[in-house]
DNA sequence: CCGGTGATTTAGATTAAGCTAAACCCGAAT
DNA sequence: ATTCGGGTTTAGCTTAATCTAAATCACCGG
């Protein structure tokens, strides 16, 4: 047996943030995706808006989440994530697209289907389950829309993609991902075959809002302005 | 396409139960174990005990239950299920065994640590989930302890078992079952490749919850009265 | 620098689920 | 038949999460 180095490695578990209730998670999970977007602290409005629930109940909330000590919450200026929430939050979005990439692989939920469910049980399986799920799949690094998992020590690759309307006409890219929780988008994608990893080039684009002519394995598909702006592609010079 | 006969079967989805909490849920779980035991209505105490809460907690959601049509409560005497009561606890067993089967098929979890995990995947699962589930495992009738798992319609085979106590030296049986919430016990069990299904014969037995020695696959075993008491066998005459 | 407006917070209620402590009921035992 | 005790219910509180409506703040424009 290799010799051990445990001083180095303390046991996951300790790393792990205590329980934590659907809400609470969900309001970090909404907290941390809200914080990729622009940076500064979140708004009320914006969390109330993204969670569908009146902003005086996010005020409340977001006193909670401060006293828990998951969240800076300065009244009347927005809140912000402390590591102990980031790290919630990382754990819940970890769960969540390993089920997703699960339900897809193991059980061959549709595409468009697995977002629901992985919204539910994200909040309620064990370490342990989370584990094997994990090494059952192969220790996946995408979820099945091409968004990245977070590593089991909490670290999330960034993002190096791009919006597809934002190409310009003759350029390559790689297809990587679409936010997961349009169901009628992802089927309408499925259903021509353009998933994570297509290779694809833009061979036309009308101005706002019009659709953006792109080739993907040799058929052409004129794709709506508003699904253009979803759809995050990875061209060669954004990895620079 | 052969002809429809939509009017003899309904949507499966139609019979399903409107959603419940995880906590009227268990509610309706443990009450319907306990109706198995003796018959007559089940008493607030009795649940209490079961569930772990105050009897006055107990009074209070049995009130609810009655409202919500799941059970018929009469104070001071006890309370029953309804049909729809039986329908959603026989829903969550359906659930739970499914799971348990499907975490230690599809993921190797452990014999004894299932249960704990199940207990609360069960109320989150969604029914396409459940289908999924099922016929990945090619529809069980049994989870990994043995227990029958109720069918899609939500019958329930009726117990056939004894427990291995109540076997006279000299007769032989199968092992069909032990409960699946005492870890402890299922990893005893396991360690000596006892599991459902295993031939056994019964060579001795002490009384006043003396050891009972069986014989499983050729080796000895003498098993403590407290566990043969709680494990069952199916004989060949309790088919009759 | 003052006012208005829209965003935010406070105030007060509601629902589900639980608790303790006190009151109450039922049936068994004298 | 009356009493007594254990089991049950009631009363009153608590916590988490939500709501509506009212009050309040912050900042921008004049």
């Amino acid at each position: 047996m290799a010799h051990t180095r445990t001083s180095s490695k303390t046991r996951l578990d300790e790393r792990r943030s205590a329980p934590a209730s659907e809400a609470v998670e969900d309001y970090a999970k909404a907290i941390y995706a809200l914080e990729r977007h622009g940076p500064g602290a979140i708004t009320t409005s914006a969390l109330a808006d993204r969670l569908e629930v009146a902003p005086s109940s996010v005020t409340a909330m977001l006193k909670r989440l401060d006293e828990l000590g998951l969240v800076r919450y300065e009244p009347y200026h927005g809140a912000t994530l402390t590591p102990t929430g980031q790290r919630v939050a990382l754990e819940v979005i970890r769960h969540h697209r390993l089920i997703e990439a699960f339900l897809a692989d193991a059980l061959e939920m549709p595409w468009d289907r697995v977002h629901d469910e992985a919204e539910i049980l994200e909040h309620y399986i064990s370490e342990d389950l989370e584990r094997r799920i994990s090494e059952k799949l192969g220790n996946p690094a995408l979820d099945p829309h091409g968004d990245p998992i977070p590593t089991p020590e909490l670290d999330l690759a960034d993002d190096r993609t791009t919006t597809l309307d934002g190409l310009e006409v003759g350029q390559a890219a790689v297809f990587a991902r679409v936010s997961d929780s349009d169901p009628a988008m992802l089927r309408y994608l499925a259903g021509r075959g353009i998933r994570p990893g297509a290779r694809l080039r833009v061979v036309g684009a009308q101005p706002f809002g019009g659709p953006v002519f792109v080739e993907v394995a040799g058929r052409e598909h004129a794709l709506g302005g508003e699904l253009a702006e979803k759809m995050r592609v990875e061209t060669r010079d954004s990895r620079a």
